[in-house]
RNA sequence: GGCCCCGUCGUCUAGCGGUUAGGACACCGGCCUUUCACGCCGGCAGCACGGGUUCGAUUCCCGUCGGGGUCACCA
């Protein structure tokens, strides 16, 4: 039975080169029709990890990634939380004392660290002394009649070498002796991580640890454990990690304002902050920005193309394949074309799955994928007007490609609430009436034609231009372009005739003539 | 700095001894067109370097260089 896992920490929010991690995990585990499940690895947790999970499920749900075992499913495990083990990883430090693997150091930290520093000097490996390493009864006396408290180190050893079997890396060897004696207690009897991880890993019957590169040098020590505690070894695959864009460093949430400086980092940052602005959305740095897999669902992106676009980045099928759907990939996924080097985030090319993704959404779809973002806005209200079917159908249709990501229809909420002022485009004023001599008095007899068009429809109106231009004796852009900024403000947007009707005649016709008497005063 | 990992267009990648080094994104042209967007066509652009091995290296080996990860009583 294949079973993988992956182990986020509460931290608030889902970090997407995690999220890489975990679909891979995913994938692996429902390809061989195996079990994936998470585990809460809170060891360390000084905050409320409810609170600090819930972003982290909630992405998960989003994505489409769903565990077998772990937080709310539950499962034949259980607890699926590190603090609440405790107890376990306790015993399995007794083991590994009882067993000569580990031993109780009543060093202080302070006695450490002058011997890191020592050696530092000297330019030596650091290779603590076992000085105040405890492994008789009477050296704990004497210990702790001095005060002191015990932690439980590791006794790596000091010879030999190991050579792990990696799926993605094959063999990687190490020395034994490079390793230190890393603490898997602390004196107040709380586990850390390389112990619990090890323990859990064993416990939840992990059959292939797959995890970021940078957990491939933890790897002895957690080997050293495992055998110490007479488990067998679970499979390793140690993922690229995801680089920073237009870099290869390893992609942090803590280093935003360098990527801000990436163009199209700072593009999709960008585009986000001004949705979030709009929709009302507190968004702090902190919690928002292209880094944390929330942003992605906020601003309207589909998951379905953010997992696309993941997989990609460190794995290919071959050598045209790009688009997937869950199945395919879940059928065509393999460890052995995982990639050894590190993969930068792209943003632009995620922006491209993106729109391949919007265009396959039927438009009845996009509308309800779009609704909420004008309800958030407050140009429709909630729960929405029985008449906004049609009407957002025929926006979403006029409009097309140009909606991106789900956030975008903001854009055209004008078609939907229209404002009482035309936010006008001056230059495009200047060019398509002020500038052509003969715009305004073209203009002034279209609207005559639009008043008594019927139906006030896209087809209707279409025919009615090109009678216009026909008997007029003028070339089409003449008068396309001018009603187009007098109705909309704009010299860009949709197709002509969709925008009218969208407008609506009597609509068209005011604005015709507000632009009318602006170009006239000026 | 020690140890470990990695190295094909700007980016994601295909390639597993013989290819005009393929695709995608981005970029640049053009076409389509009432603008924008879409779409279509075309273009630019890469094997880090040096030694081997071999009839032949992007591919195998070694070295150099470069990039990165990791060195906690964090995970």
């Amino acid at each position: 039975m294949i079973r993988t896992r992956f182990a986020p920490s509460p931290t608030g929010y889902l970090h997407i080169g995690g999220v890489r991690t975990a679909l891979f995990n995913w994938l692996f585990a429902r390809k061989h029709g195996g079990k994936f499940l998470l585990r809460i690895d809170d060891t360390d947790a000084q905050r409320n990890v409810n609170e600090a999970l819930a972003p982290i499920l909630h992405g998960f749900r989003w994505l489409g990634l769903d565990w077998d075992e772990g937080p709310e499913v539950g499962g034949p495990f259980g607890p699926y939380y590190q603090s609440q083990r405790m107890d376990v990883y306790r015993s399995a430090a007794e083991k590994l004392l009882a067993a000569g693997f580990a031993y109780r150091d009543f060093a202080t930290t302070e006695e450490i660290q002058a011997e890191r520093e020592a050696a530092e000097r000297e330019k030596r490996q650091f290779t603590y002394s076992r000085r105040w390493m405890a492994e008789t009864e009477a050296d704990c006396k004497r210990f702790e009649s001095e005060g002191r408290a015990a932690v439980v180190r590791l006794k790596m050893p000091r010879e030999g070498t190991l050579a792990i079997d990696d799926l993605i890396r094959s063999r990687v060897d190490f020395d034994w002796a490079r390793e230190q004696d890393h603490v898997i207690q602390r004196a107040d009897g709380t586990c850390l991580y390389h112990l619990a991880s090890v323990v859990d890993d064993h416990d939840f019957q992990i059959s292939h640890v797959i995890r970021a590169e940078e957990h491939l040098s933890n790897t002895p020590r957690q080997v050293f454990i495992a055998q110490g505690l007479g488990y067998p070894l679970p499979q390793y695959a140690h993922l690229p990690y995801v680089a920073e864009p237009g870099s290869r460093n390893k992609l942090s949430k803590r280093k935003l304002d360098k990527y801000l400086k990436n163009p199209d980092f700072a593009k999709l940052n960008e585009h986000g902050q001004k949705i979030a602005a709009a929709i009302g959305l507190a968004a702090s740095a902190e919690t928002f920005n292209p880094v944390i897999v929330d942003f992605y669902e906020q601003v309207g992106y589909l998951s379905d193309a953010v997992i696309n676009y993941l997989l990609l980045l460190g794995w290919s099928l071959d050598d045209k394949t790009e688009d997937f759907t869950r199945e395919e990939m879940i059928a065509a996924f393999s460890l052995d074309r995982v990639n050894k080097a590190p993969a930068s985030f792209d943003p632009a090319k995620l922006a491209s799955f993106q729109e391949r993704a919007m265009q396959r959404m039927p438009a009845k779809q996009k509308v309800a994928f779009v609704l909420p973002y004008l309800q958030r806005a407050g140009i429709v209200s909630s729960p929405p007007p029985c008449d906004i079917g049609p009407k957002l159908l025929a926006l979403v249709e006029a409009a097309g490609d140009r909606v991106k990501i789900g956030g975008d229809i903001l854009e055209y909420a004008d078609f939907i609430a229209p404002a009482d002022a035309l936010d006008y485009d001056d230059k495009a004023v200047q060019k398509r009436i002020v500038k052509p001599p003969e715009a305004v008095e073209l203009l002034t007899k279209f609207r005559e034609h639009l008043a008594k068009v019927e139906p006030f429809d896209a087809a209707t109106l279409d025919r009615a231009l090109h009678a216009f231009v026909e008997s007029e004796g003028i070339a089409i852009g003449q008068i396309v372009h001018a009603t187009r900024v007098a109705v909309t403000g704009k010299g860009v947007g949709f197709g002509l005739f969709e925008t009218l009707a969208l407008l609506g005649r009597e609509r068209c016709l005011g604005r015709i003539d507000q632009t009318l008497r602006k170009v006239r005063a000026s």
